[in-house]
RNA sequence: GACCCCAUCGUCUAGUCUGGCCUAGGACACCACCCUUUCAAGGUGGCGACACGGGUUCAAAUCCCGUUGGGGUCGCCA
């Protein structure tokens, strides 16, 4: 079921309220993805989103996903779409959600006139131009000085009809917490302004709902990205002045781009879709995330998901920023090709064919076995599922009238004998008996050293001729799934080339 | 600029909490060689780092301070 808890009406009822204080120490750990479906599921996300789920399945606890759409402009359901099939292909689920902020507003308004009347925020009655104006002189002097430059927060507090918004009075003092990753952090209230926490049109600001939203549905350990960090005491201050319990912290690290940068779109893919549309495999994809800003401890570099639940500790995260390392991710998914077997193979293989219209339904009738030894050939080869098309296309399309790679034409066909030589292989060919593996190197060996030539001189120029290209599986292999007919048209054709073309060297 | 975070090979990291076993280990990438009909895979080897400066200590990559460098955040966005 997509939208469990869909029908909850309201998600008050398990708030601890403002009375209650702690949850007992023991109780079951949970926490929760909340990404903003304003963007597909991008790489740091979906990490964030897979350490909160190994957190949870190592501890037995409840990982909840929570959409928060409360920007609607920029957010849609399109997105919110990508990000459950992003999670799903990664083999992530939540346990409780997906939850929707935006239909919790009732709640953070609840909360924000709690606030208000407890004399903990107060009515902004400054317009977003005296804003920025303020904003602007105050920059680059110095102190921080009043947040409004109404000064609302000293003004008495009557509700005249003007457009007003909430703001949070930061009380003054030292916040800190235990950071999960990164130990004791601490900011000094002073250095906050008074927060908004209620737009002017009534609608709760981030600052509230997460704090609302994590406190209702009993979030026990916030774990996301470190560029939060600046926020967690302001979220804290929220906590203690609406009376619910205060969550642990954890801040990761963010992942970065090549140039140190926090990775975005102008880094290239970006989006976990992209990845699998690239010819990623999840499992690789799953494992690579997982290194990537956390260590198990020792030099293991291949680990399956179980696994990953099974050790997997908020100890092992890294404290700085980490590159993404493409190349290394391709290695990696090359190892997971490798692993699949033939069947699991074909299943991940067939997309891309059919999209190369290389795909045929004999491949798996008929031509099935030979299919099987086509893939097996190519899969030590092939680092993502891309390259099998490109490597299978001289196998599969049956289409004969390929170029021949240049540079390798100009390295392998030339001399004298070349001619010669190939026109009398072409012959044995016609007639060897069994077109087999064994029995054609057998032939191709023998009468290299008829004409005292070394096997490559024959190899090489049959490979141009049947492939197109200075590289492949190892030839004897080619030939015979490629079979009798097709490697002596192959043949014939190059004979021709070498005949017309225009007097080499 | 203010506040906060961070700092081991080009990259991901082990080691840091609980100083000595570190003349700093592994992996990706790169280079060379081996294998070999090419490519890949595999094997062997190479290149390559504790940012800097002060302390503390018999002893510091590990602890403390500072500097430098990098990053993040400063919205009626989330």
């Amino acid at each position: 079921m997509l939208f469990r808890g869909f029908e909850s009406p309201s998600l008050r009822h398990l708030a601890p309220g403002p009375g209650e204080p702690q949850m007992n120490a023991q109780s079951q750990i949970r926490v929760r993805f909340a990404p903003s479906p304003t963007g597909h599921l991008h790489v740091g996300g979906a990490r964030s989103a897979l350490f909160n789920w190994l957190y949870a399945r190592n501890r037995s606890g409840v990982f909840v996903l929570r959409i928060e759409d409360t920007d609607r402009e920029r957010s849609s359901e399109a997105m919110v779409q990508g990000i459950l099939d992003g999670m799903d292909w990664l083999g992530i689920e939540p346990d409780e959600g997906p939850f929707f902020q935006s239909r919790e507003q009732k709640r953070h308004a609840e909360d924000a006139a709690r606030l208000l009347e407890d004399g903990k925020a107060y009515r902004c009655y400054c317009t977003t131009e005296e804003l920025q104006e303020h904003r602007e002189r105050m920059s680059g002097s110095g102190k921080p000085g009043p947040t409004c430059p109404g000064g609302c927060r000293s003004l008495v507090m009557v509700d005249d009809g003007r457009p007003f918004a909430l703001r949070f009075a930061v009380p003054p003092g030292e916040i800190s917490w235990d950071d999960l990753v990164h130990g004791e952090t601490s900011f000094d209230g002073d250095s906050l302004e008074d927060f908004i926490i209620l737009r002017s049109d009534g609608t709760p600001t981030y600052m509230l709902s997460v704090v609302s939203d994590d406190a209702a549905q009993r979030i026990t350990d916030v774990i996301r990205g470190d560029d939060h960090i600046s926020n967690t005491p302001k979220q804290i201050l929220l906590y203690q002045a609406l009376g619910y319990p205060v969550p642990r912290f954890g801040h990761m690290p963010l992942i970065l781009g090549e140039d140190k940068k926090r990775l975005s779109k102008r880094h290239g893919a970006v989006s976990v879709l992209q990845y699998r549309d690239e010819g990623f495999l999840p499992g690789a994809m799953f494992n690579f995330l997982a290194l990537l800003g956390w260590s198990p401890g020792d030099d293991r570099q291949q680990i399956d998901s179980k696994t990953l639940v099974q050790e997997f500790s908020l100890d092992g995260i890294g404290k700085a920023g980490a590159v993404f390392d493409r190349a290394k991710l391709e290695w990696l998914n090359g190892l997971y090709i490798n692993e699949l077997s033939s069947h699991d193979l074909e299943e991940a293989v067939r997309p891309g064919l059919q999209a190369a219209g290389l795909w045929s339904d004999d491949l798996r009738t008929e031509r099935k076995e030979w299919f099987r030894k086509l893939l097996l050939l190519l899969q030590p080869r092939c680092r993502t599922l891309q390259d099998f098309p490109a490597q299978a296309a001289r196998m599969l399309d049956g289409c004969d009238d390929f170029e021949y790679e240049e540079k390798a034409a100009r390295k392998h066909l030339k001399g004298d004998l070349l001619r010669d030589n190939m026109v009398e292989l072409t012959g044995r060919l016609e007639i060897v008996p069994n077109w087999r593996q064994v029995e054609l190197e057998a032939l191709f060996r023998t009468l290299a050293e008829e004409r005292d030539v070394s096997a490559g001189k024959l190899i090489h120029p049959v490979r141009l001729a049947v492939t197109g290209s200075g590289s492949s599986p190892g030839l004897f292999e080619v030939l015979e799934l490629l079979g009798r007919d097709r490697t002596l048209a192959r043949l014939e054709r190059l004979v021709e080339f070498l005949t017309k073309r225009p007097a080499p060297l």
